[in-house]
RNA sequence: AGGGAUGUAGCGCAGUCCGGUAGCGCACCUGGUUUGGGACCAGGGGGUCGCAGGUUCGAAUCCUGUCAUCCCUACCA
């Protein structure tokens, strides 16, 4: 905890796994893949669950919760989503264990005990929800309906990083039910938007929205929209996706429902999720070589206080804490979280440095000299700048400044992006500037052919076909085709 | 799954080639001096050397087996 944190120059990856393990997220576990969230990171995942839990419930959605077990059959039931899933799930195939007869004190898996049937543990749970459904929705009545849980899930990666990829990961999955393709379009565009606008405005991630080619669909999908960002290193990821399932789902569970004049009709259907992956987008996007960059509408304490401690001199010291508390009271009556940092034992250069590596917004320092002077020190971490404040003016200033550097490093992160977002006529141009990082925006003919050897050959991937383009007609970067599609390649994560 | 590497204190490592009974840095504990940007001095605690066999008077070190982790290729919120 008292090193420092890899430069991003040297080696980004560790740069990133500094940021988590030394920033004090989480943790590696035994569990091969799995990580422990700690405190710290937890705070940060509830501040976020909070924000998005409201937004989803804003747009008139209820939460539930359905198992974590799906049994086989109804696991294979949609044979394109068990097609896609199928490599990478736990499966439960025993209920029990025993002592070991050979082996004192070790315990083995109770051959009698073998189920009758192998319960998935959920990668997704359309299969367990639809299933569901069935029973749920009869008529028109019924409909829409708009379920969101708060889950985890398990998929079993071969390669795992923390917060970005983990075999068991935390999210967010709505699925919902519409008597109609358009309606059922509509929200799923509507979950996108309320995921951008989380992004954008809570996690300050600039991010393009879009729509997935056929190769990158969820599987199950008729179609599947995304938002996309771009990380420090050069790499887009996939921050969220929202689905149009089309009636893939409801003919798979038989999920019908009766229209107005009696006759039935499958229904149509979403689903939408975002996981604790954001976390590792966020650091990514706004971290620096000194650490974490928290965005201040989410960062578990948005203001730390570090009074001037002296051991030996406890009266200076209550003076100094009486002082952090009187402000701890305006602040929180404003709903800024905050902490004082008391500790006696660490010098104050260990505790900026430490604040800074976690990545609190703004630290203010009361030493003796600033009481004397009746202001205080206020340092932001997004650009590490300094200036003394009269103390009457404090709570407002910081109130502000917390606005300020929600803003500035959403507008740095989006200047980033847009200045590593560019367009691209030729192929060869494609590969340098693919190789250079960030996106580019060029004609595609749309066929998996030409996207497969550009991956082959580029290793970049398109990421969606974005809003944000107009579909201008153009020549196909590889095939040189006519084609009426722009889209966004990039190397992923 | 194929190729490469590593398992020694909480973390990071040395010692292994050439066998002799456990060492360094950080962290931790105690005392003192310090304190406006990662303090210093002195003392101290902590290990079945991944696991299981074998060779040997003696194994972290040699042999055999085994397990785990990491990196590089295919999948992925």
């Amino acid at each position: 905890m008292s090193d420092f944190i890899t430069k991003r120059a040297e080696d980004i990856n560790q740069w990133y796994n500094d940021l988590v393990i030394k920033g004090e997220l989480a943790d590696y576990s035994s569990v091969r893949g799995c990580m422990v969230i700690k405190p710290y990171g937890y705070a940060l995942w509830e501040n976020m669950r909070d924000a998005l839990d409201k937004m989803i419930k804003d747009t008139g959605h209820v939460n539930a919760y359905f198992p974590l077990f799906v049994p086989k059959s109804l696991f294979e039931a949609e044979e394109k989503n068990a097609e896609g899933f199928a490599k990478e799930c736990a499966v439960v195939t025993h209920y029990r264990l025993k002592n070991d007869p050979d082996n004192k004190g070790k315990l083995i898996v109770d051959p009698e005990a073998k189920l009758e049937e192998e319960l998935v543990v959920r990668p997704t749970s359309e299969a367990v929800i639809w299933n569901t459904y069935k029973t749920w929705i009869q008529s028109y009545r019924d409909l829409p309906l708009l379920i969101n849980q708060w889950a985890n899930v398990v998929r079993w990666e071969m390669r795992t990083k923390l917060f970005l990829r983990t075999a068991e990961f935390l999210w967010q999955e709505g699925h919902t039910a519409h008597a109609t393709q358009a309606e059922a379009i509509e929200e799923t565009k509507k979950m996108l938007g309320v995921y951008a606008d989380f992004a954008e405005n809570w996690l300050a991630i600039p991010v393009y929205q879009g729509v997935k080619s056929e190769s990158e669909r969820f599987a199950g999908a008729v179609d599947t929209y995304t938002i996309e960002g771009l990380m420090q290193d050069g790499k887009a990821l996939q921050c969220g996706t929202s689905h149009f399932l089309g009636q893939n789902f409801a003919k798979a569970f038989d999920v019908k429902y009766q229209t107005t004049e009696g006759k039935d009709e499958y229904v149509w259907a979403t689903s939408w999720g975002v996981s604790t992956r954001l976390i590792g987008a966020l650091l990514m996007t706004h971290s620096d070589d000194k650490g974490i960059v928290m965005p201040p509408k989410v960062a578990p304490h948005q203001v730390v206080f570090v009074p001037f401690l002296h051991e030996k001199k406890p009266e200076q010291n209550q003076i100094l804490i009486d002082k952090c508390n009187e402000f701890v009271t305006q602040f929180k009556a404003k709903g800024i979280r905050c902490k004082i940092d008391t500790d006696l034992m660490k010098r104050p250069g260990f505790k900026f440095a430490e604040h800074e590596m976690k990545g609190i917004p703004v630290r203010i320092v009361f030493g003796p000299r600033d009481l004397e002077e009746n202001v205080a020190e206020v340092a932001r971490r997004d650009n590490l700048s300094k200036e003394s404040i009269s103390q009457d003016k404090l709570v407002n200033h910081v109130e502000n400044l917390l606005t300020e550097i929600q803003a500035n490093i959403y507008n740095r992160a989006k200047e980033y992006r847009n200045t590593n977002t560019r367009e691209c006529t030729d192929y060869e141009d494609f590969k340098s500037k693919i190789a250079e990082g960030g996106f580019v925006i060029t004609h595609w003919d749309g066929t998996a052919e030409t996207e497969e050897k550009i991956k082959e050959e580029t290793k970049a991937t398109i990421r969606c076909i974005p809003y944000d383009y107009e579909q201008t007609a153009g020549k196909c970067i590889y095939s040189g085709k006519e084609t009426k599609h722009r889209v966004l390649f990039a190397r992923a994560h």
